[in-house]
DNA sequence: AACTTTTTTGTACGGTCGTTCAATACCGCG
DNA sequence: CGCGGTATTGAACGACCGTACAAAAAAGTT
């Protein structure tokens, strides 16, 4: 009989809790805010397990994203589908929600809230930590979505649209952290609004659509694409750190 | 005679090279991955120097974005001068470059290079340590970029400002501190490179003319609302921490 | 000169950090 | 049952943290 299966259905798997709770305390403070000790207590276990299982605090910390990093492949599939036929003027259109729409369905969920706001924060932060991770898990799908944007633009060079796709990439990771919006829009708008993602998708491509040279004009209408299906969550390998 | 003028006349000013030392440490890595032993280091004096003239870690954090707190007013100068006349078709853009071209440029100078990129990283961040001095010295602010946007944009609400705001301040701080676009762009695009301002300018001109209920494109009823005088920022005691 | 005030410094305190490790409990399997 | 391997635990290690403090040095004042 599989040892996971085993487990998880004697007693509460103590392994994925000690990562959901370095999840979501990561997410909340930041990584150096966060001591083992507190996400020990959190996930409800002993302190000497969290090393057992997952090695050093930076281990811990590459976990997560590796955890999540099997969604990416929906993501590139969403994407691909979006980018196909590029001469579409809709094309623009579809690969922004193909890039904005999982990672606001994904905030929303409550599974994949705090590692939301992980990847907002970390992502944006630009931290030592952080940077190994990015590396591996976000510059190869970033490299996707630049080329997808770039047959939907190909007005522009490549590096062009690079600049646009670090001004989206900014738009978009700060909506997902950012908490002041309430305050600033005097108690109106309220952070997890998912009505602001069809904003934020116009917001994008009329930004695009602005600051890279423009092609011959086509006609910009609004048009609701299917968005990819919500993320799912599989057990992660159970056994102590290598 | 002065004492400042005094001291720094004789010798180097040693408080200002700890203000200077953390200021640079803190943008490079962050708030809590600074101790107070690599600041002093950094600045050259005693480890105890650090404590005498700031008090704790916490209020050295916060006397980082007082200090530059005295800029603010010229942002708001910037502002108010282009948000004269806002039926001008050309009123939005001449906001956002209020909003832009003085960070940018800071960033691109030799003296506020760090504290571009510390703002950048920390009110992305959301940190609690640097909540206080965002609620101190950039609400205000915040507040009166989206009034004079919201006089640019009479058709949409307020609140429909407020979300255009925050993707565009996303926009801007992400551009502050990613150091990817090198690598996404293929070596090609360089991190602080100032052609980019521009670029920035449409992005965000662009978004929010996407993402807001648009006007039609002829001239509304002029009403200038009268602004308020920018805060007044007194000068910090050159004292020790009370 | 003597005296006050400010600046500077070495040192050390209590506390918390990440990590390690030997010892114990639990398990399936023979 | 006993046995081997995995899971779990409490305790402690050395290192470093932020902060405090008394003493010394320098500067200012009379």
């Amino acid at each position: 009989m599989d040892a996971a299966a085993t487990r998880s259905a004697q007693r509460p798997d103590r392994q994925q809790a000690i990562l959901l709770a370095a999840e979501k305390l990561f997410a909340q403070r930041g990584y150096h805010a966060v001591t083992i000790r507190q996400i020990a207590e959190a996930a409800g276990v002993p302190l000497a397990l969290v090393g057992y299982y997952y090695g050093p605090k930076q281990a811990l910390f590459h976990a997560i994203f590796a955890h999540w990093n099997q969604t990416v492949e929906e993501r590139l599939a969403a994407l691909e589908a979006a980018s196909r036929n590029p001469t579409d003027p809709d094309a623009l259109t579809r690969i922004v929600e193909a890039f904005v729409g999982p990672v606001i369905k994904l905030r929303a969920s409550a599974e994949g809230r705090h590692y939301a706001q992980l990847v907002g924060r970390e992502l944006a932060y630009g931290s030592q930590e952080a940077d190994r991770a990015l590396r591996e898990f976000f510059d190869p799908m970033a490299h996707r979505f630049i080329d997808a944007l770039h047959r939907a633009l190909p007005h522009a060079t490549r590096a062009d649209v690079a600049w646009g796709y670090q001004f989206a990439l900014g738009a978009l990771l700060h909506h997902l952290v950012d908490e002041r919006i309430a305050r600033l829009s005097l108690q109106v708008n309220q952070p997890g609004d998912p009505a602001a993602s069809e904003r934020l998708v116009r917001f994008i491509v009329g930004g695009l659509r602005a600051a890279l040279p423009a092609p011959s004009r086509g006609a910009s209408r609004a048009s609701a694409a299917p968005a990819a299906s919500p993320t799912r969550c599989a057990t992660p390998t159970n056994r102590r750190h290598k």
